[in-house]
DNA sequence: GGGCTACAATTGTGTCGACG
DNA sequence: CGTCGACACAATTGTAGCCC
């Protein structure tokens, strides 16, 4: 038996290396800190989004009545992050709550946990309150607790959850309370963000590709010219080819749309080849870009 | 295959009044 | 403020179908 102990021990030993005492405090650390501090710097209306959530299928579309439950399930993503997820599948929707829920964190002060009524989460989120949203809403806060992700991009990992607890006292004060997880903000490091216009997300109202194309470019500074079957593919779309295509199309001239309300000045444009690659200009098309055709 | 429209079914949404 | 229920109706979606 002696022998056991003493692997043990050197098992022990080696647990407590130099190394692993400094990620332990690192850790310690991460979790002390309040919630508010760990969130970058953000604006009214504009919602802090880590890009790896906005660029794959991690929060694509959902069908109605199709939501399908998955297990370890890879979402295709761009190249240098790879992704895979169990639970129920989450789309634009429950992303919405989520980066409502991360705003709030920052905008209240909060440390660990945010009490907030569904009345109030509404108006947050300016959906006007009755029986029917706050069921979805319950629904939705619950389905991003359940889903687990793994994200591994170049310099980190991330496996959890993306809240870790919520807790509704109904027989109390009916408060729903969310406990955030804390080892989810190192993705927001690095300017590894994109902030999403809450003004124009709402514009897009219930189209839920536009609201996906918005995002997913926006996380772009340079845009690549994607083949729309990718895009598709990206964003986790099960209409055949010929509808998405169409839809593609709604969707571009929707957003281009909203951003025109918004910003008078803006530029924003796309154009679909015959090869059926979307090029996408934030800025409009630049003179370089004009002659290239 | 591609562009587009029409249509019906299904779902989601706003509103309003009531209550404490 | 926060919650509940009922209501009509608006929006979205898939499908079918048209023409090129």
């Amino acid at each position: 038996m002696a022998k056991i102990d003493d692997k043990i021990q050197e098992f022990k030993k080696h647990l407590v290396t130099k190394e692993q005492r400094i990620k332990a405090e690192e850790e310690a650390k991460l979790l002390g800190t309040a919630m508010q501090q760990l969130l970058p710097e953000i604006f009214e209306d504009k919602r802090a989004i880590p890009n790896c959530f906005l660029r794959g299928a991690l929060f694509g579309m959902v069908r109605k009545g199709r939501r399908a439950l998955v297990k370890d399930e890879p979402i295709f993503t761009m190249s240098q992050y790879e992704v895979s997820f169990s639970g129920e599948h989450l789309d634009q929707n429950d992303l919405e709550v989520w980066d409502t829920l991360m705003y709030l964190a920052k905008d209240r002060e909060v440390d660990n946990e945010l009490r907030i009524s569904l009345y109030d989460l509404c108006q947050q989120m300016r959906l006007s309150y009755n029986q029917e949203r706050t069921k979805k809403l319950t629904e939705r806060a619950l389905r991003l607790k359940f889903g687990t992700v793994l994200i591994r991009t170049n310099t980190k990992i991330f496996a959890g959850s993306l809240i870790n607890n919520v807790y509704i006292d109904t027989e109390g004060d009916g408060k729903l309370v969310i406990e955030y997880n804390k080892k989810l903000t190192p993705l927001f490091a690095d300017n590894e963000y994109t902030l999403i216009s809450a003004d124009i997300r709402h514009l897009l109202g219930d189209n839920q590709l536009a609201r996906w194309l918005y995002n997913f470019y926006e996380s772009h500074a340079k845009p690549i010219p994607f083949a729309i079957d990718f895009i598709q593919k990206l964003c986790r779309s099960d209409n055949n080819s010929k509808d998405f295509k169409y839809k593609l199309k709604a969707s571009l001239e929707l957003i281009k749309k909203a951003k025109l309300a918004v910003n008078i000045k803006s530029k924003w444009s796309y154009e679909i080849t015959t090869k059926n690659f979307l090029f996408v200009y934030p800025k409009g098309k630049t003179k370089k870009q004009l002659s290239l055709l």
